[in-house]
RNA sequence: GCCCCUGUGGCGGAAUGGUAGACGCGGCAGACUCAAAAUCUGUUGCUCGCAAGGGCGUGGGGGUUCAAGUCCCUCCAGGGGCACCA
């Protein structure tokens, strides 16, 4: 048996690949094009398997698709602003532009390790200036057109380090460095007015009919719309009202008090002279800016003393809290609680002994009976203790209530989002700089074209915290553009998404001086398939549809969404080890010892733990570059398409590996030392095959059909095990009539399918079989559907639904007698004992059951 | 806390509402070998039975249906996201 020598033969066919510009392509509109992308890395220090796994799938796309005629576009670059590379810089002193382009070589020469057929003339990564010069103008253009604007929002604030934090660095509330309790603070910041879009954003996802069911719906839910109305409260002794929001403006005669949120207007004011509330606001400012901090702290209030008046009815009074849980980004930041009939304001209302009155009445119940324990209800009922809505279902006195608030000017019907607009400011330094000037008499000042881009300056300091832009000596010293004097410039930078929202369409045309050529996004766009995690499911993909439409708004193009498929790939986990000391080891630090015990290098025991997503911290991770020098690229790839299906989590187990790799060398010996002799390419089929050399035919056939559905279908591990099977069946056809002539064509249809999965092989092996031209340039093979259909069929006879035996009929045969070679089963009678057959169910060429 | 997803043999998984366990990993038995590795052959859901043949079985409970891993309700467990990680 030989082995396949995957070393030498891998570097040569991607040589060959390379030399050839195979995978080079141009905009050319008279054929049919396939954008293939996987979404770029960020370019963290190494590849793992993960990111491997991803682009293996796209490489399977890509590759299934050239085969089938489509000039595909495939290209590969770097998301290289971000945070870690300047934690880099801060723990090792290493620049960030310096350590990204030291991880982007070592990342790149990990992906051409395996042989992903990537264009790499159109290479691009984020943190040049000729990519993010692009940006700076898009922005200026988002500013003329308002789709930017600027006000104040809320940061976590380090007190010791005097820096911004991200929720990231927030580690129960302290800072991750410095272990202070973080603060809120208010900051002048840059936002993207994408809730503009809201409606369209949601409308369009109607028609992404190739995106997974689940992103779309976490994506509606992000958006949130509701239907609602807002009220207005007049308060006791004071001239201004209060604006309320409500989704259920049905239950407002079930109101037992109203609440603002912290931030509230009303709130801040009357703090001034309330110590209490004061000190309340200043708690709730302490807690962190993400909404899990929010959501699951105690829910608190203060009384402020102020009355509400309710809008409806004259003289009825409510106490009016600040509250914790009430956002001032949603809706109106002031709400009215109704403990019946949500569970919020129910506990609320129990902690703070506020009365609860049902005003809507479950169905089945009787209101002179009916009350709310500790379970709000939030169902359909008829309204009760409402006056002119009782009697009313939950939808019409909606309608009714909102009519009469119009009707008074007391409030509007309304809609709320909970989509708020995207804040892109972050004051760091490894970021694309904001493009605008600060001048103490003109204001605000954009950037003028000609002096786009702003560069970063190379001569930053990390020894100090906060942004190092902020306190460079000279960068931010500018003239203003407009009157000429002492102005600042713009110390932040935007956040990383903004990168990240239109790099496909770079890709279209990487070297332009433009963001991009017309032609050549209007050839290559949409992205026909992109392939990602599903930790993206709403974030980037949400504010890159939104990018896509400011863009379309500003004339920058033509499209109307950027991503016609997604897939959503799962991760790749693997057990985690600690030593008796309890400190995690590396998988390659631990070693079996005899029945499946596990010891470390010093021969200690080892703890083996759940299977977890592979990540530094816990050292489960597997390295590549030992996977490809022990068993090949082609195998890594196989495993990774084999073992799980797409969308779900991999578990990276040794044994899966291996297993790969003695079937990469099993099909390797197959061709090259075949079983029976191999006839000439294209030899003619005699007229007559041996019955097993015809079976062995129609399984070629069939495997043909079912690979390329599941390759449609994205299942790849299943398209793996169907080629397994044409391999099996290959091995085990015996001599006969035509066996040297179907043996070549089936051995010639493995070959090919497995071009996408594992291309050097694929090569090597076409090679070995005679062919002078390259695999990656031959067409995909087609199936004989007259050859895919068998004469009989095993059917399936049930009684009362339980199997009782099978029967070998012909295809599309008589009912009746299908029927009765069914009740002649002797099993079939046993079970039936004697009873007459009440119904006999008939599925053709699937299941008879017989009810008795 | 809220939104979304997942749950099938010892393990990864397969199965247009129609024969649960394809394909693979692992195990067991055998062949080859001085021996081991590699390779090959057979076998392998659990359970009762000498066998023939039964019974049970897709996280738990309930429902719809001639028929449920698949659809509905509910509970449990694990995972992803929650707006400054990318």
């Amino acid at each position: 048996m030989a082995r396949y020598n995957f070393k030498e033969a891998e570097a040569r066919w991607q040589n060959v690949w390379r030399e050839r510009g195979t995978f080079e392509v141009k905009t050319d509109p008279s054929r049919r094009k396939y954008y293939v992308l996987e979404m770029f890395p960020y370019p963290s220090g190494k590849l793992h398997v993960g990111h491997v796994r991803n682009y293996t799938m796209g490489d399977m796309v890509a590759r299934y698709k050239r085969a089938q005629g489509f000039n595909v576009l495939h290209p590969m670059g770097w998301d290289a602003f971000g945070l870690p590379a300047e934690n880099a810089a801060m723990a090792s002193k290493v620049h960030p532009a310096r350590w990204t382009d030291d991880n982007i070589a070592t990342m790149r020469g990990q992906l051409e390790m395996m042989g992903l057929s990537y264009d790499w003339t159109r290479e691009v990564a984020t943190c040049h200036p000729d990519y993010y010069r692009h940006e700076q103008k898009m922005f200026l253009d988002f500013l003329k057109a308002g789709l930017a604007y600027r006000r104040e929002s809320w940061v976590n604030w380090d007190p010791i380090e005097n820096t911004v934090l991200a929720n990231e660095q927030v580690i129960d509330g302290r800072g991750w460095r410095s272990g202070a309790v973080v603060e809120k603070r208010l900051l002048s910041q840059w936002f993207l007015r994408i809730t503009h879009y809201a409606d369209d954003l949601l409308d369009a996802l109607k028609t992404l009919e190739r995106w997974p069911e689940r992103v779309r719906i976490m994506q509606e839910n992000w958006i949130g719309r509701s239907e609602g109305a807002r009220a207005f409260f007049g308060i006791k002794g004071r001239s201004e009202r209060l604006e309320i929001f409500t989704t259920r403006p049905d239950t407002l005669y079930g109101a037992s008090f109203c609440a603002l949120s912290p931030n509230h207007p009303l709130a801040q004011e009357l703090a001034k002279n309330n110590p209490a509330l004061a000190e309340f606001i200043a708690e709730c400012n302490r807690m962190g800016t993400s909404e899990v901090t929010l959501e699951t702290a105690e829910k608190k209030g203060v009384d402020i003393g102020v009355k509400a008046l309710h809008p409806l009815v004259p003289g009825w009074e409510l106490p009016v809290y600040v509250a914790n849980f009430v956002l001032m980004e949603y809706g109106t930041g002031a709400i009215f609680g109704c403990p019946a009939h949500d569970q919020r304001d129910l506990d609320f209302a129990r902690k703070y002994g506020l009365p609860v009155k049902p005003v809507v009445l479950p169905p089945g119940e009787d209101p002179r009976t009916f009350a709310v324990g500790s379970e709000a209800y939030l169902g359909d009922g008829t309204i009760i203790n409402s006056d002119f809505l009782d009697g009313l279902d939950v939808p019409a006195a909606k309608r009714r209530v909102i009519e009469r608030l119009e009707a008074s000017s007391a409030g509007q019907g309304t809609i709320a989002y909970r989509l708020r607009d995207w804040g892109v400011s972050r004051q760091r330094y490894w970021g694309c700089p904001i493009p605008v000037i600060h001048c103490r008499k003109c204001g605000i000042v954009p950037v003028p074209e000609k002096d786009l881009p702003v560069r970063l300056p190379d001569d930053v300091t990390f020894d100090k915290p906060g942004n190092p832009l902020d306190h460079h000596p000279t960068w931010k010293h500018v003239a203003c553009p407009q009157c000429g004097g002492k102005a600042l410039r713009e110390t932040d930078t935007f956040d990383t998404f903004f990168e990240s929202s239109w790099y496909f369409e770079r890709f279209c045309s990487p070297r332009s001086d433009k963001p991009f050529e017309r032609k050549d996004v209007d050839y290559w766009m949409p992205v026909d398939q992109y392939i990602g995690g599903i930790e993206h499911a709403v974030l980037h993909l949400l504010y890159s549809r939104f990018f896509n439409r400011a863009l379309r708004d500003c004339g920058y193009l033509d499209v109307k969404e950027p991503f016609a498929g997604l897939f959503t790939q799962g991760m790749v986990c693997h057990e985690t080890y600690r030593d008796a000391d309890g400190q995690w080891l590396f998988p390659e630090e631990v070693r079996r010892e005899g029945e499946g015990r596990l010891v470390d290098a010093k021969g200690r025991p080892v703890e083996v733990g759940r299977m977890e997503k592979m990540s530094k911290s816990k050292k489960n991770v597997v390295g590549l570059e030992a996977i490809v020098a022990d068993f090949g690229a082609d195998t890594a790839r196989l495993y990774l398409l084999s073992d799980s299906p797409p969308e779900r989590d991999l578990e990276w187990t040794d044994a899966g590996i291996e297993g790969a790799w003695r079937y990469v060398n099993r099909l390797y010996n197959l061709v090259t030392e075949p079983r029976i002799a191999l006839a000439p390419a294209g030899a003619p089929l005699p007229n007559e095959l041996a019955p097993n050399v015809d079976k062995a035919r129609r399984a070629i056939h069939r495997a043909i059909a079912a690979v390329t559905d599941h390759i449609e279908k994205f299942r790849f591990n299943s398209a793996v095990a169907r080629v397994r099977e044409l391999t099996n069946a290959l091995e085990e056809m015996g001599e006969g009539a035509g066996a040297a002539q179907v043996f070549r064509q089936g051995i010639e249809v493995a070959v090919r399918l497995i071009g996408p999965m594992m291309p050097h092989l694929a090569e090597e092996l076409w090679q070995a079989l005679g062919h002078a031209t390259l695999l990656a340039d031959e067409r995909w093979p087609e199936a004989d559907l007259s050859l895919t259909i068998e004469d009989t069929v095993t059917i399936a006879v049930q009684v009362n639904g339980k199997l009782r035996a099978t029967i070998e009929l012909p295809r599309d045969g008589e009912r009746a007698a299908a029927e009765a070679a069914a009740l002649a089963q002797p099993a079939v009678q046993r079970a039936i004992a004697g009873k007459p057959a009440r119904k006999i169910i008939i599925v053709p060429n699937r299941i008879i059951n017989v009810v008795v």
